[in-house]
DNA sequence: AGGAACGGGTAATATAATAACGTCTCTCAC
DNA sequence: GTGAGAGACGTTATTATATTACCCGTTCCT
């Protein structure tokens, strides 16, 4: 096997937040989107962790901070905003969103997802993709969209023998 | 490419809920499980059609059968029932229902999801789950169980050119 | 008969997402 | 500069999905 990702061992996260912003920021720029400081704080908080974050978690910590209570269509429009900007994923299993490690080029992500410390690992393996695509063409069927989410348990979490 | 799924063309449904409800009748027989009125009546709604149903579907269809109001968890219950025992499979990305196609056997299915008429084809394709597996295994994630959604468009609608 | 296990009714609640409407601000043509 | 239009976001209410907790009756086993 090779090196485990990030995601499922310790590493210094806030390279991965910093990172991440950065890369959000230039994309917008480049496009012409507004990252606006509410989407800003959305993707933080989004990335605060590998592991997917549910609307009402970000609602909660946006309502703690700053004391006003932040309503639900505030963090969806935020959510939808990074998703349709390939920001952020949504993982339609958990309900839950997770930030995108590749957001510089359109994909749709495959997911393992641990049981045990419930980090989400983003694959982008054209293996599995041109499987499915194939076995769907193989009865006529036309794919536009992909979900894969994949439960188990990532490489730290898999009892050490 | 070979023949459509039956789900994705016309044909006697009838049939379909028939082998259906008899599939079920003999495993649960075989395993000591109860097949209640309220289970088989669920199971069969699920059946109605191809297309996924939603739990307050079945809910209104119960509710309006018998006068009195059904209540979710008497809906949801029968689907646990239905699910755990491989009777169903749950669609996450529509938190919805469909008939399991081959119940004989323990397996996940994949799902091909129309989006014109909202069938859903199951299939149980390994040359999914093993790329999956194998990319999984890649980085050390050991796979328990999978989730494959696939949007698109099915046979019966696509533009006859 | 006694009692545990199971199926299912009922009320309440939790969680997730959307609808509908108002206001403010930015930008851009003029 | 100014006004029109678009976009972002606040606010209230509502809808959709799912679970918890508690109770009661039946079944089944002893």
């Amino acid at each position: 096997m090779t090196q485990a990702p990030l995601a499922s061992r310790p590493h210094d996260h806030s390279h991965c937040v910093s990172h991440a912003l950065a890369e959000a920021e230039s994309i917008c720029a480049r496009q012409g989107l507004r990252l606006t400081t509410l989407r800003k704080r959305v993707l933080e908080l989004v990335w605060a962790s590998h592991k997917p974050l549910g609307a009402y978690d970000i609602l909660g910590v946006l309502s703690d901070e700053d004391g006003r209570r932040a309503a639900p269509p505030t963090v969806y429009r935020a959510l939808d905003f990074l998703l349709e900007n390939g920001l952020v994923h949504r993982i339609a299993s958990l309900n839950a969103f997770v930030g995108c490690s590749h957001p510089e080029h359109a994909h749709q992500g495959q997911f393992l997802i641990c049981r045990s410390c419930n980090a989400a690992i983003e694959l982008e393996q054209a293996t599995i993709s041109n499987a499915i695509i194939s076995s769907a063409a193989g009865v006529g069927f036309a794919v536009e969209s992909q979900t894969v989410e994949v439960v188990g348990l990532c490489a730290g979490c898999q009892e050490p023998a």
